[in-house]
DNA sequence: GGAATAGTGCAACAGAAGTGCATTTAATGC
DNA sequence: GCATTAAATGCACTTCTGTTGCACTATTCC
C-alpha cells in the first residue's frame, strides 16, 4: 500500500485507480486546480468521474474547494496544516489575474472578524487578487 | 429630473426607463442581485439588456460585484461609504446558507493582510458563509 | 431634420455544473 | 471460488449562467 493509498483509506475513500492518479495530479500542482484543468491532462478520463472524485475528495475532507472569484469551482488538496472542516482556521487564497493561477497561503490565517448579532459564521472564504510572485518578476 | 436619474447623469450613465427601473429595484433591496433576481422581478426585461446595464453600473462605479461563493455573480449597489473602485477599503460579504441571501456589511472592512513578497494585492474579496439575522431567529 | 451614437431586443453560443441510467469494477459473505 | 451486493465509472443529456453578434430603436448633437 503505498502513501496516498493510505491517505485515502484513512478518509474511507477507496483508492481506485482514478482516484490515486487524481490525487498524485494534485499533490503534484503547487495550484488549486479545476474541473477542466484535470480534464485536459488526463484525455481518457471522463468529466462526470473526475467530478464526482472531486467532491468525494472534498466531502472526506481531503481538498477543499475554493471560489476564487472567477466563477469557476477550483479545488485544492488539504495541506498537513489544513484544519478546513474542523474550524475556522482558514488560510487564504491569491488569484493571479495574469496566469489565472489560484495559490492556497496556507500560512496565511484569516483574521478573525466580528459579525453583527444574529449573523452566525459557518465558514470564511478570502481570496487576494492581484499579481503572483513568478508572474510580478517579469 | 429626479434624485435617481441624478445619481445615475453624475457618472454619466444615461438615465434611461430600464436603468432607473433596475436602480430602483437594486435600492429597494437590502441584499446583493444576481442576474436572474432581476430577470423574475421583471418579466418584460431582456436579459441581455440587464446583463449589460449591472456591467455599465459596475464599470461606471456605482454598484459592485460580488463572488459569494455561489458562481453565481451578484451585483449590489455601492453605498455612501463604499469606495470599492477608489482604495482597499472594501467592505465584506455575508452570504446565507439558508435564504440564499447575500449581504454587504459595509461598515465591516476587511482587515489589511501582509502577503508574502513577490505578490501584489490589487483585489480583495471575503465572504463569510452561515445563517444571516432574519434566519437565525427562527 | 438628419447623421451619429447609445441603448435595447432577439437569437444563438459557450462553458460549467449537475443528473439519470446502464455498465463495469471492487468488496463481502457463503 | 463464486454469487451477491455495493460502489465507481462512463455516456448521454439537461440546465443554468454568462456572453457575443447583429439588427432595430431611441436619443443626442449639429
Amino acid at each position: 500500500m503505498t502513501e496516498i493509498e493510505k491517505t485515502l483509506d484513512n478518509k474511507s475513500i477507496r483508492p481506485t485507480a482514478m482516484r490515486i492518479l487524481i490525487y498524485k495530479f494534485m499533490a503534484g500542482k503547487k495550484t488549486a486546480v479545476a474541473l477542466t484543468d484535470i480534464e485536459n491532462a488526463f484525455e481518457k478520463a471522463e468529466r462526470t468521474t473526475l467530478y464526482r472524485t472531486l467532491k468525494t475528495f472534498e466531502e472526506k475532507g481531503i481538498a477543499h474547494q475554493i471560489d476564487d472569484g472567477t466563477n469557476i469551482s477550483k479545488f485544492a488538496l488539504c495541506q498537513p496544516g489544513c484544519n478546513c472542516e474542523i474550524d475556522q482556521d482558514l488560510h487564504l487564497h491569491f488569484h493571479c489575474s495574469q496566469c489565472d493561477k489560484t495559490i492556497c497561503l496556507t500560512e496565511h490565517k484569516i483574521p478573525h472578524i466580528n459579525l453583527p448579532s444574529g449573523y452566525i459564521a459557518e465558514d470564511v472564504n478570502l481570496v487576494i487578487k492581484g499579481i503572483c510572485d513568478s508572474c510580478s518578476e517579469h
